[in-house]
DNA sequence: CAGTGGTCTAGACCACATT
DNA sequence: ATGTGGTCTAGACCACTGT
């Protein structure tokens, strides 16, 4: 196939990382909303005027990322916030004897806030930069684990209100995306012990002081924007936190 | 290409797995030692008998499992343990503020015991095995910070001294490397908090009871065969455990 | 220069899902 | 039967590395 021109933005780019620029400009313009097929392949192919080789690395790459999923036989497929998929890719506490289960959600409190210096930075905002901040307590097997921090930058929830997220009955994630149009593609975290300070003790119920696992997570959209910053606080007497591949691990 | 038989152990097994499993077993039998090309592809396809795609799929995989790491031009080269290696893809503590650094280790003991239940059942082995304990102090920025407590089956290691372990001027997974012909290639880490014991304490010199990360990490050769048991206990006020895809992030 | 891995093509056939 | 993704081939050309 003869290539005259190669795109307006090929710095020296191989074809296939032009191609999943072009397919990830798509998916942040909604082109295909989460949950829907994107076209087959051969439509692909000629649309971007590549071979079908190239455009399968263009996807490859995206579904190893977790952005498009695809299933033989009925499509390829923007990937979509379940239940299930918070589990597998960004719940990372599991017990450490039995198998992992799904956290009863209690909401605690919404407010609007201005962001803190350190909020901000992390946020990728600036300094006083309204915030909507939400708490919530998480419970395992039947007992109070876990506090959530959650700051939210208005620049994408702006409406948000409390009875959006009390009455719900899906992940947060979901609600991003639902609601907000905010698609979460990935997410980082740090971790470091810290003792139980009042509010969080009175909160689940333990012992001033007793330690604690504290996540601090920051998830991500297109373009790497931060959309959420997430302050964890976790009893690890019975629950633990697992880093792991989970991907990956196919077959010898 | 006309293909007659598949391979022995073809269990509808795509091609290019079984490609990568030949691939595997020659590289757990020594056929390439650590730091060593492997032959190029063209003679891998040819002794496979399979085409480049084919054969490419197969390192591909390899190298996303930084088993094999690829360098065009030169050629592909076996994994091998360093210290960059080790920081890179195996130390996951990093300074809250500032860049991460390198650990000075310093050796406390090695035993030979037996393994206790708990132990026993995370290497994979009898309880009751004999393993060896090493416990290590590693400071950073001038600073006890970590207590490493180790427990190697004898079965891999079965003549380590302590010398060994005190004069080496490497990581450890270089001595496993190098010494034992045993190739870390991936591992595994859960972490909790907990409050410092009084022998913790006493190492890195803080008050019992100051809240600690507690890291256990599983280290696995081939065939997911555990190597190592590792026991962390990192203080986090000016560090924090950092649980990252560092792979990746390759480009929009 | 020769040799290596990196990209790309064009097309064949297979396996699976749906109609 | 049709359409989807999954595998595989055979070969071309490019980019980089070392001699």
């Amino acid at each position: 196939m003869e290539t005259l021109f190669r795109s307006d933005v090929a710095l020296g780019l191989p074809l296939y990382r032009e191609v999943k620029h072009k397919l990830m400009e798509a998916l942040r313009d909604g082109e295909w909303k989460p949950g829907e097929t994107i076209p087959a392949e051969k439509r692909l192919c000629e649309r971007f005027g590549v071979s079908v080789g190239t455009l399968r690395k263009a996807v490859d790459e995206l579904t190893a990322e977790n952005i498009l999923i695809r299933h033989q036989g009925r499509g390829t497929f923007v990937a979509s916030h379940s239940q299930d998929r918070y589990m597998f890719g960004f719940f990372h506490i599991c017990p450490k004897v039995g198998h992992k289960e799904y956290p009863t959600v209690e909401f605690i409190s919404l407010e609007k806030e201005k962001a803190d210096g350190d909020s901000a930075r992390r946020l990728g905002i600036g300094k006083g930069t309204r915030v909507v901040r939400i708490i919530n307590r998480l419970s395992l097997g039947g007992k109070a684990a876990i506090i959530d921090d959650i700051l939210l930058p208005e620049r994408y929830f702006g409406g948000m209100t409390a009875d959006q997220v009390r009455e719900r009955h899906t992940t947060l994630y979901q609600l991003y995306q639902d609601e907000f149009g905010v698609a979460v593609l990935r997410t980082e975290e740090r971790l470091e012990a810290c003792g139980a300070n009042e509010q969080i003790a009175g909160l689940l119920g333990i012992d001033e002081g007793t330690p604690l696992l504290h996540i601090v997570r920051r998830a991500m959209t297109f373009r790497d924007e931060v959309v959420e910053l997430r302050h964890s606080y976790v009893i690890t007497s019975d629950y633990e936190y697992y880093a792991g591949e989970e991907a990956m691990r196919v077959g010898e």
